[in-house]
DNA sequence: ATAATAGTGTCTTTTAGACAATATGTA
DNA sequence: TACATATTGTCTAAAAGACACTATTAT
C-alpha cells in the first residue's frame, strides 16, 4: 500500500488512471478467422478519431458491477450476444497508451458463432459507435489500430492459437449443430496448418465434450454426423498438445 | 468507447475507479512453498487495518511508467529483488472489493529464491508497511486475508501449479547453483505429489535450460552435479505435461 | 564394507501421426 | 455407376511412467 506519512492525504486522493475494458471478439466467417472492429468517433476531443479499434471503453462505475459485467455489456451492445465464451486476456496500463492520460485497460477475448451475431450498424441512437465490422485477422495484423490495440489483438491471437493446441476452444466459433469435418477445418484455420483426420477425430471424440445431434448433409458426398456442445461456457482440455507447441500458453501481457 | 450525446462531458470526466497492483511473491523455504504477506497499516481510514494482505497498492501515475514497472517497484521495496521472474496473473475489479469505492487491481505473481531476499522489516522510515513475512501457502489458504486477496492467492497458486505441469517454472524458486534432486523436490513440493526420478531427469536435461556449474555435496551420500539457469527471465516449455492435467492453464480471473 | 544418495537403463503404456481402407450419401 | 466426402483401422514413432540397476561419496 502507498507510502504515507502519518497525516497524509487519504489513499483515495491519489490521481486515478483511466480505466477501460476492451474485447477482442473472434468468429469464423468464410473459412477465415475474423475479429470485430469498430470505428472511433469523429469528435475533436476524441483520440484516434476515425481509426479502427477494438470494441471497448470506460468502465461505468454506476452500471458495471464487475469488470466481467463490463466486458459482457460491451459485447452485448455490439453483437446482441449475451452468453459468449469469454475469457480475460490480461491488462495493459501505462502513462502513454492513451493521450488523455495514464490509462489501464482490462482486455477480454470472446469466441462466438457468426450466425448468432446481429451487428450494431452504428446508425442507432445511442451512437458514439461507428460501424462495427468483421475483419480478417491476418489482414488486421498488418493494419494500424487505435491505441495499443494492435498489441492486444496480437496477444489475443497468440493466446487463442496457443490454447487451440490443447483445448476444444475452436468449437465456440461454430454455429450449432456442427460436424467433425467442419470442426477440423476450424482448427486448421486457427492453427494455419493441416491436421491429420484420424488423430483429430479420436481426440475430439475422446474429449466427450459433444453430443450427437442428427446428421448434416454437405454440398456433396456423404453427410456427416452433427454434434452440439455439452457446455458452452468452458473448453475441454486434451491430455496432450497437438504437437510440440511453441508459445507460452499462460503468459500474457507485458506493460 | 462510452456512449455520449454530441455535446456531452469528455470521456475523461467519468468517475474513475481506484487502480492498484498486487503481487503474489512465492519462494521455497524449509521444503515448503511460501508466500510473502504484509500487515495492513493501523489507521482509522484504512480498510482491513492490521490484517494480512498481499504486497501492493495504488498505481503511482507520477512514477510508474507501466503496470509492470509498478509491480517491480513493489517487489523491490519489499524484498530488495530487482530482477525476479514476474508474470501477470490477471485483473480483478468490482464495485465491492474495496470499501473505498469501485476498484480494480492488476495482479502479478513472482517466483524468487529465498536467499536473495532482504525482507523489509517495517521499522523503516518509509513505513506504511507493516512487517513483511513469509507464510506457508497451504496454511494461508485457510486464512482470511484483506480485500479479495484470498481469491488472488488461490488464482496465483492454481496458475503456478498448472504451469508446473509443463514448464520449468519451479527452477526460479531455487538459489543457484542447484542440483537436479533439489529441483525435483521443488517440483514435488509445488505439485504436492511424487515424480518419477528417471522421467524427471530426462525431461529437465532434454529441456536444455540449465548449464552445469560444478558439483554440490549433500549432507550425505554422493554429491550431485550443480546447474545454473541459462535464462532467468523465461521458463522452458516441455513438449508434454507431466500427466493428465486438471486445471486450465491460461484461464485466469473472473470478476 | 555399509549406508545414503546420485545417476542410468530397460520395458511398458499411451497417444499422436501417417496413411490405407471402407462406408454412405448425391448426380 | 462414378464421385465426393465421411468414417474407421492398422502400423509406427515419441515420450512419460515404473522400476531395477549401477555409481560415487562419507563414515
Amino acid at each position: 500500500m502507498p507510502k504515507m506519512p502519518t497525516a497524509a492525504p487519504a489513499a483515495t486522493d491519489f490521481p486515478r488512471p483511466l480505466v477501460t475494458v476492451d474485447v477482442v471478439i473472434f468468429t469464423l466467417l468464410h473459412d477465415s478467422l475474423q475479429v470485430l472492429l469498430v470505428r472511433r468517433p469523429d469528435a475533436a476531443d476524441e483520440p484516434f478519431a476515425q481509426q479502427w479499434a477494438l470494441p471497448g471503453g470506460f468502465v461505468d462505475v454506476q452500471h458495471d458491477a464487475t469488470l466481467l459485467d463490463c466486458a459482457l455489456r460491451k459485447l452485448r451492445d455490439k453483437t446482441g450476444i449475451a452468453t459468449p465464451y469469454l475469457e480475460q486476456l490480461g491488462s495493459w496500463g501505462s502513462a502513454t497508451r492513451d493521450p488523455r492520460g495514464w490509462s489501464a485497460t482490462h482486455c477480454f477475448y470472446a469466441l462466438i458463432p457468426a450466425a448468432a451475431v446481429r451487428l450494431e450498424t452504428g446508425a442507432s441512437a445511442n451512437a458514439g459507435a461507428g460501424a462495427a465490422q468483421w475483419w480478417d485477422v491476418d489482414a488486421t495484423l498488418n493494419t494500424a489500430l487505435a491505441f495499443d490495440h494492435h498489441t492486444l489483438l496480437a496477444a489475443a491471437l497468440a493466446r487463442l492459437r496457443s490454447k487451440v493446441e490443447y483445448t476444444s476452444l475452436p468449437a465456440f466459433l461454430l454455429d450449432e449443430p456442427f460436424t467433425l469435418p467442419a470442426l477440423q477445418r476450424t482448427f486448421e484455420v486457427v492453427l494455419a496448418r493441416p491436421i491429420d483426420k484420424s488423430a483429430f477425430r479420436k481426440r475430439m471424440l475422446d474429449g466427450q465434450f459433444m453430443q450427437e445431434a442428427g446428421v448434416l448433409p454437405g454440398a456433396q458426398g456423404r453427410p456427416a454426423v452433427a454434434y452440439r456442445l455439452r457446455d458452452r461456457s468452458q473448453a475441454t482440455l486434451f491430455p496432450r498438445p497437438f504437437a510440440a507447441h511453441g508459445a507460452d500458453p499462460a503468459t500474457g501481457p507485458g506493460a
